[in-house]
DNA sequence: TGCACCCGAATGAACGTTCGATTGATGCAT
DNA sequence: ATGCATCAATCGAACGTTCATTCGGGTGCA
């Protein structure tokens, strides 16, 4: 199995929708790989074909969830964008992702949250939400002075934990999704963000 | 089974200890009933003595880590704290609360992930990791145009948000725990919440 | 012929839960 | 005081189910 495979083969697309479905409304507990074959009508012979254990769809679907995560959220920068608008459409995006993928947030979060994530934590080199990305960028905008002389940890905790934050209270609190609302919340991680020394606006 | 004995009884106490290093360690998953019984030495015909079901456990823990929660984080507020101070003590609390409770926030993390959490989520009307008196909290600075003329809610992802991700990633991540750093974070989420018509400081 | 792909009944381990037995404390009638 | 009944607390072997995984066989293409 190779990831161009995994992008072809409509049978491992079909096991990955048929995962995710499942573990969105039934949880990591409730989605037997019995389930996964009946929902995705690929024999469960034929699953393990492809994947060595459970262990390894589910890693597998991360990886594959985490790329499209990725090619999303800086996708749609103009050229022509200031730093600050970057700042907010990049943000808006990764809110975006999460509310159109809800199924994918609700895979991430019980992922994250599982020791799964911390076994598997030395093989995840990689960005992880996005994060490797939105690290460049916003130690771009702290090289340039834009934002505030700080560990860029701290802004990506920031930046990424008001994100997850918010989409969490959409899904199940009181918090109602508009754009108002999202326009509101990037300034307040602006306002947080942004190097006091030159403000402007 | 009713609050007052949760607390005397100890071989209650012994299966949430259990329970909670279990599944910190082993995840959701990992930790069956059997292994609950042998690690708090507590027969399993006891502990279905006390509660009906796995899952009434489990929910009867996260009360109890709730109450635990919530008792810390608005302790040691001195009566001369202006607004600003305790918007920070309080922040400052419900990190260091789930960085001494490794294992609570570890349960915490899989319990909110959980469909579980979903299925209950008419009986949690309290608060969720303690944001109901943190919502009250920062709707009086709104009340009293301190804070941006915003949405509580929107106030409370980001204040809940950038402590549970600041969490996260000292964690599990590059972030190092120091003073310094949380109050630089603090002045990242001061800063973004503050009313910019009446800033001081 | 070989190899990749595909299938699903069968397997054995692990799980949540049940149940009958035992103990000791409490209350009550004698 | 004594005998009796009741019941919460305790225990863990046993039960039935469900799960991840295996395996032997089938198909069609190179």
């Amino acid at each position: 199995m190779n990831v161009r495979l995994m992008h072809t083969n409509e049978k491992i697309a079909a096991v990955f929708a048929a995962t995710l479905k499942l573990i969105h409304t039934n949880g990591f507990h409730g989605t037997p790989m019995s389930k996964i074959a009946q929902e995705s009508e690929v024999a469960i012979g034929t699953i393990y074909h492809y994947f060595p254990s459970k262990d390894d769809l589910i890693f597998a679907l991360f990886k594959h969830c985490r790329s499209l995560l990725n090619d999303y959220i800086f996708d749609g920068i103009k050229e022509d964008f200031d730093y600050k608008a970057s700042f907010f459409h990049v943000w808006r995006n990764f809110v975006k992702f999460y509310l159109e993928n809800a199924q994918i947030f609700s895979f991430f979060e019980q992922f994250f949250s599982s020791p799964y994530y911390e076994k598997n934590k030395a093989e995840i080199q990689e960005p992880v939400g996005g994060q490797n990305k939105v690290l460049d960028f916003l130690q771009e905008g702290i090289d340039k002075k834009i934002l505030k002389q700080v560990n860029v940890h701290l802004l990506v905790a920031s930046y990424i934990g008001v994100a997850l934050s918010t989409v969490h209270n959409i899904k199940f609190k009181d918090l109602q999704f508009s754009e108002q609302n999202l326009k509101e919340l990037m300034e307040i991680i602006w306002d947080g963000a942004v190097n006091r020394n030159k403000i402007i606006n």
